[in-house]
DNA sequence: GGATTGTAGAATGTCAACATTATTCCATTG
DNA sequence: CAATGGAATAATGTTGACATTCTACAATCC
């Protein structure tokens, strides 16, 4: 039987603190590498929308066989990020306006049921976490700093889903989140909108702490649609 | 074995006219016939609940390699019907009590959205079409045919779906779906009961009759979320 | 006797070769 | 000259074999 290069053998007992994890965790299947990839590939823009995935250009380029990059090409399938065709290959999923709004109002819909559960069962702490995110966010504004604003956004639009407690639903979020990004045309972001945008997030997170689920429904729900109003501006 | 009609072989003329389609028609590839079998098979509950797949041993017995089961195992977990663990295989996912409640609130959401869309965009045609169901559905379950109910209520659930003209959410609706049938425990359905459902059928397309959406998404919503209610009450 | 280590078996992960299908382009025919 | 048919080509679909990892069991050591 042959043996291998087992870097806990090596490693000294100081060092051995700091390793443990990548020690003890089992090494992420290369499948996983493959579709974190070709996602960044799709939603950074690299591949254009429409495009097609060759599946042998792609193995050589990432270093492994076709198999992984065909379950990595099948499990963004699911996502929505791609769209694959009998005998021709996948696809990047091209977008129309129609199916950008509808997953607006989609989210929309899950972004409102994630907002009244966290109202329904968020505490104290979690009520001062929100928010302190919503006033980082006005600061954010005030520098000018549109990328700090941008992290936040997503930080604080996580934490509402992760701490709704229902896996599922926090799931479909997030998916939903991807595939909307594949709509290159992005909504201009000046100051003026984001101030709205933080508004409404103030909204949410009053409703929160009030504890009102049905107002933190409506603020989430409405705080998703005024973004689709806003992309709908832009056409 | 799965066997594939091979249109190079030799037909019969007289055969020609009856198997044109399956003649034309590409042949579906092996991996949607593979999912189908397994998805049947689990819906079926020919493997139980927590079952390991076998890769190996499904492949002999659909005749097929294993890249086909792997790829048809890996589409199922995509809609939630198994799960994967590296190293171990795929194993029928067992449902927890709070995973299939939040199913439901999820299913329940949708479904609003759903027939609130239909009521704002339905017309006389499928308002009558819609009426006509609940009025077989009743008659079905006069005559104590509830197979025949059970069959109806898809039917009608599915035209609901298929006529908002959300191919987004249709599809997440029918996902949402399966994923709950992999809960077994069959709410039972008495007389009684079916009274109560199709009572709720009605006054859902009450709502679409008079294109009031918001009443539609609520009585949509509250059609399900008595299902969730009824399943509990079965615990 | 209990814990540990090594080994054997079986399963999944990965790969490269082969088979099939679809497109393209050019020759042929009307 | 247009249309049709067929090879050449390049992609995906499928396969079987090999590599790696995990579990179980038994032999060994303390």
């Amino acid at each position: 039987m042959l043996t291998f290069y087992n870097p806990s053998l090596v490693i000294g007992a100081m060092e051995m603190a700091s390793n443990m994890r990548q020690v003890f965790e089992r090494r992420r299947p290369l499948v996983l590498e493959v579709r974190d990839e070709l996602e960044r590939m799709i939603l950074c823009g690299e591949v254009a929308a429409g495009e097609r995935l060759d599946e042998l250009a792609l193995a050589e380029r990432l270093g492994v066989s076709r198999g992984p990059v065909r379950e990595a090409a099948r499990s963004l399938e699911r996502d929505g990020l791609v769209t694959t065709v009998a005998n021709h290959g996948v696809f990047v999923r091209k977008l129309s306006v129609e199916d950008a709004l509808e997953l607006y109002d989609l989210r929309a819909l899950i972004a409102g049921q994630l907002c009244a559960q966290v109202a329904e069962c968020a505490d104290a702490r979690l009520r001062a976490a929100l928010r302190a995110e919503v006033t980082q966010m006005e600061a954010a504004i005030d520098a000018a700093e549109e990328g700090r604003y941008f992290e936040l956004n997503l930080a604080f639009h996580d934490r509402i889903a992760a701490e709704a407690g229902a896996a599922r639903t926090q799931a479909l979020y997030a998916s939903l989140g991807k595939e909307v990004r594949l709509m290159r045309r992005q909504v201009l972001k000046g100051e003026a909108s984001l101030r709205l945008s933080n508004r409404e997030h103030g909204r949410i997170v009053a409703a929160i702490e009030a504890g009102d689920a049905d107002a933190a429904r409506r603020a989430g729900a409405a705080h998703h649609l005024n973004g689709k109003a806003r992309l709908i501006a832009t056409l």
